[in-house]
DNA sequence: CCGCTACGGTTGTCGCGACAACCATGGAGG
DNA sequence: CCTCCATGGTTGTCGCGACAACCGTAGCGG
């Protein structure tokens, strides 16, 4: 079969979706960084912790819900622990398992980090779009992630945010 | 001034921007690694010098339509030249300047790849879309970039395919 | 109870991106 | 001309992600 082509539009949509999509992450990260001393993704498994009863979880649970690797998770948390913001402790019901759990630094690095994060978030994404914007982004996201992610693997993180 | 959180609507919009950022660059990598040989980057920077005269262009230049640091593209650069994909050569009027431009096999392997990352980009977005969503979604990132890049540089790569 | 496979994580190697230091050329001012 | 600063690229070091190989434990069949 003959490749098919993409239309104006449909060109001018996916160059805008790429740009964002290089651009928008340093932006975040850089944010984070330096205001707290974290990466883009720690403090995306520092979010996801704070969420979990006891703020402890299953090291592939939440390599799940982070949408990592284990083997990428296993380095993150390794290195978070030597900084003070996590414990990993063996399972008590499954001695091949870990869990990761926040300590009284990883609390606070959060909170910390989180008001910065979220002026960002609000700068950046939120506060340039209308509220139909808002509306229509969560319709279409939800139709990319459809094809993305059909097995539902981070459905599980954004579907509890659903009104 | 107290931190102004988001609310529902919000959140559920940034969970998901946030898990597309994540999961499509790794998706439309993987495709063209697979298919073509290519990392995502390096299709983009052969994809930009298509579309120049004679197929070449100045680095810097290059690294501003990529938004890519000038030494994150001179290292790119550099492997796709010892790759064959490219050539280097000291610019005419300016002897600091370098011009990089297309090879035979440069062009070649662009054309190999474009079909399957096209078939992908509307398998994973196109596709996904209806026509009306994907009007929304032009509007949407523009007005992301407008925050994001302020000072238009890649705006050049995208305003041309303006209706 | 033994052996076998599957599961849950960790570790080693490789390649890439960020940042900073560096080198060469261009251009402006005296 | 000569000095000084700006411009255009390149190179070195460091940290992170991907992938594969590996280790210990679970659970199951005989």
């Amino acid at each position: 079969m003959s490749t098919q082509w993409l239309d104006r539009r449909q060109l001018a949509a996916w160059v805008r979706v790429a740009s964002v999509l290089e651009v928008l992450p340093g932006v975040l990260d850089g944010q984070l960084r330096r205001d707290g001393g974290v990466t883009l993704f720690e403090y995306f498994v520092l979010a996801v912790l704070t969420e979990a009863p006891g703020g402890t979880m299953r090291m592939s649970a939440l390599a799940q819900q982070t949408n990592a690797t284990l083997p990428r998770l296993s380095n993150v948390v390794r290195r978070m622990e030597s900084r003070g913001l996590l414990v990993r402790r063996r399972a008590d019901d499954d001695a091949r398992a870990t869990d990761v759990g926040l300590t009284e630094e990883g609390w606070a690095t959060t909170e910390r980090a989180a008001p910065g994060h979220v002026a960002a978030v609000r700068h950046h994404v939120v506060d340039a779009l209308t509220p139909e914007q808002l509306d229509q982004l969560v319709a279409i996201t939800d139709a990319l992630l459809e094809r993305l992610d059909p097995t539902g693997g981070m459905a599980a993180t954004y579907r509890r945010y659903d009104d």
